[in-house]
DNA sequence: CGTCCTCGTTGTATAACGAGGACGGTGCGATACT
């Protein structure tokens, strides 16, 4: 950014906003790139650490356009905390409009007359038509999506209504879009943009090498070996720390342990009573716990800064959850570690959770339904007419819409795509689609056993798997420290020309076209749009001729 | 995909083993009940 940039009057105005309202002294080049470009009506995708300012780039801009902030959020929790920061500042006022909420029509009616300026929503609140009319009639004049990686994350099949944002944002006029996550590899973005429609899309990526963080593998053969090991590495550790694990039940067990070796851990996981999951909150804020063991449950919204050890019991399903999870350590900056305890057996649960198929007769049925209805169909009929929840006919009418088979009008309801394909071929479309997404998630997974099992520097593994090349080790990981043998020679780093170079496009016979994500000395990995990562011996490559730039 | 639990078999000791089945994460919102 040059010296007009920084000190151009969008650039004063934003100041002054963020120094009166907010009490910020200044703001840094990425946040100030980010709120100019809003400020001048495009969209942008941020992806910066968390605690490094994220919300500023909505808050501020919010402030100085004419109009209210729609902001997607996906934790009620969240929502509330998000209120109560705004609620602090003299900002205009803040509401969430939720089901933990009453009083959600006087809250969007607040919005209407100008009487609150941010309004927070999860993408469900948006799924109703009737909701997204109310905002409508606010004329927004900013949307925030906040989280954004949950757009892929959950999108597909959790929590569906994910995807449907960007029709949304269109039905809301498309005022300038912030999308905001902490993690997202370079296709997770794309994604993300593609999914929210966002439009002459500035994208910050900052800071995503945590230097303070040590990072280690240990394998183990058996499970409680593995087991065992935890217990005694958790234990023996000073300060506050994470332990990450696959199910509810290894919460409570490893946190029984740990207790029993007398430090004070308490469980955490979706399975338990919501008062349960806020006093263990309370206490970790507080500093009344030496650990806390979680399933991914866990998480989001967390912003204390001294946790000193994230422990893995096992992997999670790809290096993004993972760099997500290891990231809420050493938030101040002071030496952290981040220890995945490794058995290349538990990342079966991982492909068991990635493995749900859509339902091929019922996306037959709703495909047949919608198309010999000939009109407009409501989706409430088609609820009841087939059994299922709002969840479920989500994820099948995303799949056909995407299949070109069917569209979802202003009002919620389903309607053929007119020359549209027959009921059987879009069917087969949507199970396509379908593998497609699976063959990537399984593909993710593979990157967590690369992850695991490499012999070169892990922190070069992790940084280019999220798009920042990087030449050298970094004596900070313990294949480093143990001297790395896998580590690539200057002549093949980073920044060599050529067909294969870093990010460049190419296409193999079998897998199609995909992009280089990143060079080793004897192997690349390049993720393929239908297949997902895959990593090639580079002697194959030259001698059987498989990847062709382009 | 892998682990854990139960149950039945074996065949005579009071344990060991294999087969078969259940189970496993994340949250919104709506609904039924006290």
């Amino acid at each position: 950014m040059n010296i007009k940039d920084r000190f151009g009057p969008r650039a004063r105005r934003l100041r002054a906003v963020a120094r009166k309202v907010f009490g910020w002294r200044d703001l840094r080049p990425g946040q100030l790139d980010a709120m100019r470009h809003l400020l001048g009506g495009g969209d942008a995708l941020v992806v910066m650490p968390t605690g490094s300012g994220k919300s500023a780039v909505y808050q501020v801009p919010a402030l100085l356009l004419d109009g209210p902030t729609v902001v997607v959020s996906p934790l009620i929790a969240l929502q509330r905390d998000q209120v109560a920061g705004l609620a602090e500042a003299d900002a205009g006022g803040a509401v969430a409009v939720n089901s933990a909420q009453s009083g959600g029509e006087a809250s969007l009616e607040a919005v209407r007359a100008g009487a609150a300026e941010f309004v927070f929503l999860s993408p469900e609140q948006l799924a109703k038509p009737e909701t997204v009319e109310r905002l409508r009639a606010a004329r927004p004049s900013l949307i925030a999506v906040d989280e954004a990686h949950c757009v892929s994350a959950w999108g597909h099949d959790f929590r569906p209504d994910y995807l449907r944002l960007g029709q949304v944002i269109e039905r809301l006029g498309h005022p300038p879009v912030v999308a905001l996550t902490a993690t997202a590899a370079p296709a997770v973005r794309e994604e993300i943009i593609a999914a929210l429609g966002l439009r002459n899309v500035r994208q910050i990526v900052r800071g995503f090498d945590r230097p303070n963080i040590d990072l280690e593998v240990r394998r183990f053969v058996t499970q409680e070996d593995l087991r065992r090991a935890l217990v005694e590495d958790a234990a023996s550790r000073s300060g506050l720390g994470l332990v990450y694990v696959a199910t509810r039940r290894a919460a409570e067990e490893y946190a029984t342990a740990l207790r029993e070796a007398g430090r004070r851990a308490e469980p955490y996981h979706a399975g338990m009573k919501a008062a349960e999951r806020h006093r263990i909150h309370e206490m970790f804020r507080d500093d009344e716990l030496d650990v806390v063991v979680a399933t991914s449950a866990f998480g989001m919204g967390i912003d204390k800064p001294d946790v000193r050890f994230v422990l893995h019991a096992a992997p999670p399903e790809s290096p993004d959850s993972y760099y997500q999870e290891i990231g809420r350590a050493g938030r101040d900056g002071e030496p952290a570690a981040a220890v995945l305890f490794y058995r290349s057996e538990d990342l079966g649960l991982r492909r068991f959770f990635a493995g749900g198929r859509a339902d091929e007769e019922l996306l037959l049925r709703v495909a047949t339904l919608v198309h010999e209805h000939g009109g407009t169909v409501p989706a409430g009929e088609l609820r009841t007419l087939l059994g299922v929840g709002a969840t479920r006919l989500t994820r099948l009418v995303n799949l056909l819409e995407r299949a070109s088979a069917i569209e979802v009008t202003g009002e919620g309801d389903l309607r053929p795509v007119p020359d549209g394909p027959e009921p059987e071929a879009a069917t087969a479309r949507a199970v396509e689609l379908d593998d497609t997404r699976r063959r990537i998630d399984d593909s993710r997974i593979d990157m967590m056993r690369a992850y695991a099992e490499t012999t070169g520097c892990r922190r070069r593994f992790l940084l280019e798997y999220f798009g920042e090349p990087r030449e050298r080790g970094c004596e900070a990981c313990d294949t480093c420290r143990a001297g790395l043998p896998g580590e690539p020679e200057a002549a093949t780093g980073a920044g060599e020309e050529g067909p294969f170079a870093m990010h460049a496009r190419v296409r193999h016979s079998a897998w199609g076209p995909g992009m280089v994500m990143s060079r080793e000395s004897d192997r690349i990995t390049v993720l393929f749009d239908e297949v997902g990562y895959k990593t090639l011996s580079l002697e194959a490559v030259e001698r059987d001729d498989l990847l062709v730039a382009g």
